[in-house]
DNA sequence: TTGAAAGCGCTAACAA
DNA sequence: TTGTTAGCGCTTTCAA
């Protein structure tokens, strides 16, 4: 019994009797046998591996993780997770990944400069999940976040709202997308004097500490959409505490549709991002540069969907 | 110029000369070479590679992965993340590790039977963090839960309450110690005709669950310990929707210390695991399997600690 | 200080 | 259907 024999069993491959098959397949269970992926990928040299960049604290990176997995099972891949924490950077994820021969790499919400995910991508396929990215050998699958704002404003304008402020994500991801499209529905609204731009952040404390700024403002806004939910259940809190009754005297709505906010307790109203179609989209959009399939368009641009729950309604009188 | 001149540079071993680590170096950095870590381990038979299993929605996970790369950094091991989600279960996580040659596991709350865990351990070193485990080849790494609770009741107690209830974990890893710390605490105190046990769970809308059972009851509890901060979250909610003032109507702790309890406007007395030493500790102890250091305890326990915020004070009168 | 050669566990091409 | 052989990119003797 040769080890190329014992290789096409293990492989499934074709050309192997069946009592081959069956003592090769007894023996490897006796001795808990395990195929070494290493030395099988070394063998090979496709790795089918794709690595993938998360942060370990945000809830949505979760979810995009989540859908990868499903998404690479699909097509027949592998995930290396690489995280980034607060001790770990992200070019210090990236660089474990490049070790251990991913094909390509997917980044989800990645910081660093554009310039310098291009030069990964000088080497082989970089996706880029959640941001934008201008640059013509970067992939980009990402919810159209103007188009989510837009649609945020728009809902609260037919409600009748004029006073429309926006807590943003400062320097993260997506926020000047998303602060782009509250501008220009305000704009499009002929509400450009009743902009307002609150600088806010990714947690739940950057949403209190601008909830607090925002009702010193004289009058107060009577909506405000927030960068992602947790920001604003940050705004949602200090609103509560001051007094002021959601959706009754102030309506807000978040961005991200997290389990957060579909917690029955909190209802928030929020702009939902299709994390499904995002995580096949890059999925898909790896394997075919991998596979050296025709690739048209650059930038995947997802619609996101608002959707309506409890913390909006009509301004107060 | 050998390959294996090449390899003493890259690697930066000594017995090569300064001019010919000048000329590797940059050859090296020309090419854009990269070390291959797979045909590195494939040839030295160690991996250094410590397999982690973890739960993407889990906060605390996070927090836990965050202390792990840091652990493993400092004994000079690599981290392999593999996620568990809705669509991949624990053993299938645990199952790509093996394949990878991680030289030991180390499993954040897994859910798995203590017997299928003590298969892998048969086979290397297996760390299970954050919950407890009896068999004599699984090391275990976690906090005093039921300790935790009983400083939990004892604040409590201290206060003045006496109507004490806890909201449970069901069936999570850790939920049975807790139980456990919180009845005898309650009996310590003399207080077992109080005691009373809800079904919770890990999120906030099985503490929302929980606590509208709890407002049924009558009299309601002055106090309730929760299983977790996200659970103690839902909990707060609905007592804050009832009409409850927390802590003048109602005291409440959760657990983990969580970012989520520090809010500055959630402020929630909690009771925090030291995720520093759990991690530090998880590592090497793998890491003194894996170097054949003697061992003496099989199964670390770490102190909790409470941290008392705003969601606790005297019952009303 | 350098190089030649063997081999880690596997796959793939080919021969038997 | 099975076995032989070569080699993936690296490390590790051992000799030059």
């Amino acid at each position: 019994m040769s080890v190329a024999l014992v290789s096409i069993v293990i492989r499934d491959a074709p050309g192997a009797s069946a009592e081959s098959r069956r003592r090769v397949l007894q023996a490897a269970d006796e001795l808990g046998y395990r195929p070494d992926t290493r030395a099988r990928l070394l063998r090979s040299s496709r790795s089918r591996l794709l690595g993938v960049v998360f942060g370990v604290q945000h809830a949505f990176h979760g979810d995009l993780v989540s859908g990868l997995y499903t998404a690479a099972d699909e097509v027949g891949y592998e995930l290396a997770l690489s995280a980034v924490t607060p001790g770990r950077h992200e070019r210090r994820a990236v660089a474990s990944l490049l070790q251990d021969r991913c094909e390509a790499l997917i980044l989800l919400g990645p910081h660093a400069p554009t310039s310098y995910l291009a030069g990964i991508a000088a080497h082989q396929p970089v996706v880029v999940v959640a941001r934008a990215a201008r640059h013509r050998d970067l992939d980009v699958v990402r919810t159209d976040d103007a188009e989510g704002l837009r649609q945020a404003v728009d809902h609260l304008v037919t409600r009748g709202h004029r006073r429309i402020a926006h807590i943003d994500g400062g320097r993260a991801p997506g926020a000047a997308e998303r602060r782009r499209g509250y501008r220009e529905a305000m704009r499009r609204h002929g509400l450009d004097t009743e902009t307002r731009v609150l600088t806010g952040g990714l947690t739940e404390d950057d949403g209190a500490t601008a909830a607090r700024a925002l009702l010193d403002a004289n009058p107060p806004p009577t909506a405000v959409t927030v960068f992602n939910d947790r920001c604003a259940l940050g705004v949602l809190d200090v609103l509560h505490r001051a007094g002021l009754s959601v959706p009754d005297d102030i309506s807000v709505i978040g961005y991200d549709d997290s389990r957060l906010a579909r917690l029955s307790t909190i209802n928030l109203t929020t702009i939902a991002q299709d994390t499904e179609q995002i995580t096949t989209l890059a999925v898909s959009r790896a394997a075919d540069r991998l596979g050296h399939s025709p690739v048209t368009q650059r930038e995947l641009v997802i619609p996101p969907r608002l959707v309506v729950r409890a913390t909006t309604a009509a301004p107060p009188p």
